[in-house]
DNA sequence: CGGCGCCTTGAAAAGAATCAAGTCTCGTGG
DNA sequence: CCACGAGACTTGATTCTTTTCAAGGCGCCG
């Protein structure tokens, strides 16, 4: 029993631009089914040139580089609605893997479809494109997090952008967001070590800033949590759903 | 006397994607003219939005976002044959700044047609999504330099890169490339202090690695550059041209 | 000639990585 | 039912890369 895309519950929230009925229903079309990835799954490996398309209905996961001596980049974290594979769909081949951190299921497109799209459905395109976009425009502000700031403002950068992300995806109750990742992966994203981000979430906790634990985030101070991410204007930009 | 798109000189080069008449014919008609900025001009403003789009001609430039504390982040370097504001034209605003760093000449694009050229030349909007996909994938591979090499391969990345497509460009002459940006403006890119990138260039000058002086980088052996960069196998990839 | 921008170099200070244990939880198998 | 091991989180001590501070040099332009 899958989702039909008119009755996606991700279309109810205020973070995704509205869809006509018509592009609902091509997108019900475009899309070939479903797919449920359990935790610790590779959905897509680094210069591997996949059929499928994605978006992520539920779960969480993470994109990552490789390097030859084992080192890893996290180069972003996949939260529900977001859309996966352009680079494999538009350059023929992925340039980081992604990795299912929790159970997730995905709907599942195909690429064959996917030139039809760019002739039939101009505005899909536009939002295709808009999509690119703005995942160049988050890369281009953890780049500069990672690549400016010291380690505390590196994780409250990060933390800062999860609980506002997961808050506008409707999960934060009482100031609470889930936040099924591990220390390493938060480490691997921002450039530091295990043992510096682990330490340095001990100080957040002991400034009663943010408590990260049982896959939980609570954020006691927002207002401090943001101005220790140098990021106090920062808004979660409304986004299309592909 | 402007620059007709059939004639355009970075079409010749292998590059480029080939373009067919009918999109040749198009894009002139897409351009609505030729705009010369001087060296330390602003072309876009971080959070304008602009009306126009633009592709450069010629000269070269760079991309950046500043922090309220001044420090700088340099998001990319802007060649030959790079389109600048797509961010605008699709998010309506710049998530980060322009500059030319010599005197560039550029081609003016209206935003106010952009729209149409999603509707009638889904091969042009291919390949304008093509283009984010490439920037965002060339971010990736920056911050994965940032987040996980030191000094020294983080240098030689940024070289090397500079080296392999200003060749691409045949701006290679006996293994010297035109390279007009200062130690600061690498060691924004980078996530280095001014100081240290200095030192580091030394060492690699030292070292008979690669020279960088006078707006000229000399690269003396190209395998250990690209050893020291951590990317042998890294090839820059062929793209459209908007 | 003087000042400004950029490059260079040395010394000191600091932030982050590495090394090295040790704890806690949870699932597995004896 | 408990011992055992794996995986993740903590914490202290040490080492080292990188930053910051400070100063001088060089070329260019008014």
């Amino acid at each position: 029993m899958t989702t039909n895309c008119e009755n996606c519950p991700l279309r109810q929230l205020d973070l995704f631009d509205d869809m006509s009925q018509d592009e609902a229903n091509f997108m019900t079309r475009f899309k070939t089914g479903e797919f449920v990835a359990q935790p610790g799954t590779e959905l897509l490996a680094e210069g591997a040139s996949s059929s499928q398309l994605y978006t992520a209905l539920e779960g969480m996961g993470l994109r990552y580089k490789t390097l030859e001596d084992g080192r890893r980049q996290v180069v972003g974290f996949i939260l529900p609605g977001d859309f996966v594979g352009l680079q494999s769909g538009i350059m023929g081949e992925m340039q980081h893997s992604v990795e299912a951190t929790t159970r997730m299921t995905m709907c599942v497109f195909n690429r064959s479809e996917f030139w039809e799209l760019f002739r039939n459905q101009p505005r899909r395109a536009f939002d295709l494109t808009h999509v690119a976009a703005t995942e160049e425009m988050v890369l281009g502000e953890m780049l500069t997090a990672v690549g400016q700031m010291d380690g505390l403002a590196k994780i409250a950068w990060v933390l800062n952008r999860f609980f506002r992300r997961l808050t506008a995806l409707g999960l934060n109750e009482n100031d609470q967001v889930p936040l099924p990742y591990r220390q390493q992966d938060i480490a691997d994203a921002m450039g530091l070590s295990l043992v510096h981000t682990n330490k340095t979430l001990a100080k957040l906790r002991e400034q009663g800033i943010a408590t990260w634990a049982d896959d939980t985030l609570t954020v006691h101070r927002p207002d401090k949590l943001a101005e220790a991410a140098h990021s106090v204007g920062v808004e979660i930009v409304k986004r299309p759903l592909i």
